[in-house]
DNA sequence: ACACCGTATGGCAACGTTTTCACAAGATTA
DNA sequence: TAATCTTGTGAAAACGTTGCCATACGGTGT
């Protein structure tokens, strides 16, 4: 009998005994279905992100794996695959499955599809981007922390001209990055020069193609910095095709601090995108929602900070 | 009505048409845990991977989610982190959430965990482990024509001392590919030494230190072959350390082709595991079950091949 | 015109829970 | 001892579907 697992309070302990008895003789689970449908809770959470694929991803879906599931909750997660049209197939899972709140964690999202899931109450996190409100929470990601902290490590190894490969223009966390790069650039009183902004797109290809263009500038710069870290792989990979080495002849900074960051050769100095603390929180925020449902939905915004992690990418100019 | 969506044929286009629009109008979504309820499908397939962190599952995740949402199914995907205790938590939530097949592609399973989906009647699927049976299938890699294909690359190129490390030896597919290196070895007439067969962790570091012996060796191989690819970027790593080129001094192959093979410096030549192909099959394999229910369920077993890719770690002797 | 058949539709039971309500039995009090 | 209260338990409604059965309706054949 269901009291006898939700409210032993109210049964007698040998009754209690009983039951419990029964339920291990016959390997009773009970029926999630059933439950959900009368109790109107799916107990799931979804978790929307662009492509798994992407070493950016997997920490961050473990780590929002690992909170959901010990919270007694399960996740449901989903690939967009940068595809707008495979984007609205992921909203429409997320809702046919009565998903009790969904964080979304790609960087592109459509106002439309947004309002499919507010419309029907489910409560939304995001990860940098969008203005919170009505059960829509943002994680906001202190970048410039992080990238001042880089700028100050070049500048203490002696760099003064300092490059920046940035990602695809249309993607609002890689102008977040370049913009904190500039302004740290403007503080730090470095020497401007427009020719050593670059733009790639957040993969390794372009990485090797902004690094050849830096490369071939007459006044080239002594350290760059890239907008994630697939591109400044690619920038050490164009930099030793050069005949030039990392770091004694250009030292590079990445950002994001993947997996791969560790084994690059050289190990890559980068700073770190704590995907983990992400994920938590962006657990939290939506766990928040839930508690307090109809009544007083504060928006949930929490910050989490940037760090340069020092490996061997960087060295004195 | 659940007529008009189900069985169109059996109603009136004029009444249904009305239903469709009151669908649209309502924005009604099924409810799909009423639906499980009656219809005891729950529509969902698990999915258990060892470590969505490690580089070699992300694209088995996205090649099963990419078919199985293809065929109208949702997938959980649980990490078990490499903790039988966390195993045994991944069955459980499969269960609970009554999936419809489980598709296990980790490589450590232990026997009283599968005997709970068995006896539950849970169709499953492993990725070349154990023996197919009662709703269990197999997904068999043959890892050894890859394997080949590489040693016969090498041999082409003038090599006669090839070296192998291989991964940690409680791990079934590690000394599956060993084997498979060692008989083809064996069939190439190549010179045997047992002190150029090392023993490394399917991690950088394992890599790194069994290279580092190999190094120390008097006599040395000319060419190495790696159980997978992370070994291979920490002996490309060593290699490099020690003041020696790959290719020109040694030449390095791996195994998986994970995503990072093709951005090593240089890229790595390795044998492709077809993880598109597993996740595929993996899913066919279970809808197969899925389809002929009770009657002659018959064992699934496919067999899927790896390929030689030939990059840049790998040169004329 | 009447019986018959096929098709389209309304109604109702069932799925396995939770929750509420009512009731029984024992304990407490006047 | 009777009345009231407490505690534990059984019974029933509800959740939103599906699938079956009954029924109404229009058409066809005699």
């Amino acid at each position: 009998m269901s009291r006898a697992i939700n409210s032993p309070s109210l049964v007698d302990p040998t009754t209690a005994q009983r039951i419990w008895k029964a339920i291990d003789e016959l390997k009773y689970y009970p029926d999630v279905h059933a439950r959900s449908l009368v109790s109107g809770k799916s107990n799931i959470l979804g978790l929307i992100v662009s492509d798994i694929t992407n070493p950016f991803f997997p920490e961050l879906v473990k780590g929002f794996e690992d909170v959901v599931v010990q919270r007694g909750y399960e996740v449901l997660v989903s690939s967009t695959n940068y595809d707008p049209a495979r984007m609205a197939l992921c909203v429409r899972r997320m809702i046919e499955r009565q998903v009790e709140g969904v964080a979304i964690m790609t960087s592109e999202m459509e106002e439309h599809l947004v309002d499919q899931l507010v419309s029907r109450h489910v409560p939304t996190v995001f990860l940098d981007v969008g203005t919170p409100g009505e059960g829509i929470s943002n994680i906001v990601v202190d970048c410039a922390h992080g990238i001042n902290e880089a700028v100050q490590h070049l500048v203490d190894l002696g760099h003064r001209k300092i490059g920046f490969v940035s990602g695809p223009e249309t993607l609002a966390s890689a102008n977040t990055r370049r913009a904190a790069f500039l302004k740290s650039k403007a503080d730090h009183l470095l020497i401007q020069n427009d020719d050593w902004i670059r733009q790639g797109d957040h993969r390794v290809s372009g990485g090797v193609a902004a690094m050849n263009e830096l490369l071939q500038l007459a006044e080239r710069p002594t350290a760059v910095m890239a907008s994630n870290d697939l591109t400044a792989v690619g920038m050490m990979s164009a930099i030793r095709r050069a005949g030039l080495s990392v770091p004694k002849d250009i030292s590079v900074v990445g950002f994001d601090d993947i997996w791969l960051a560790e084994f690059t050769d050289p190990p890559l100095t980068t700073v770190r995108f704590p995907r983990d603390q992400v994920a938590e929180q962006a657990c939290r925020a939506l766990m928040s929602h839930l508690a307090n449902s109809q009544a007083e939905e504060k928006p949930y915004e929490y910050c989490v900070e940037t760090h340069l992690i020092i490996r061997e990418s960087t060295a004195p100019m």
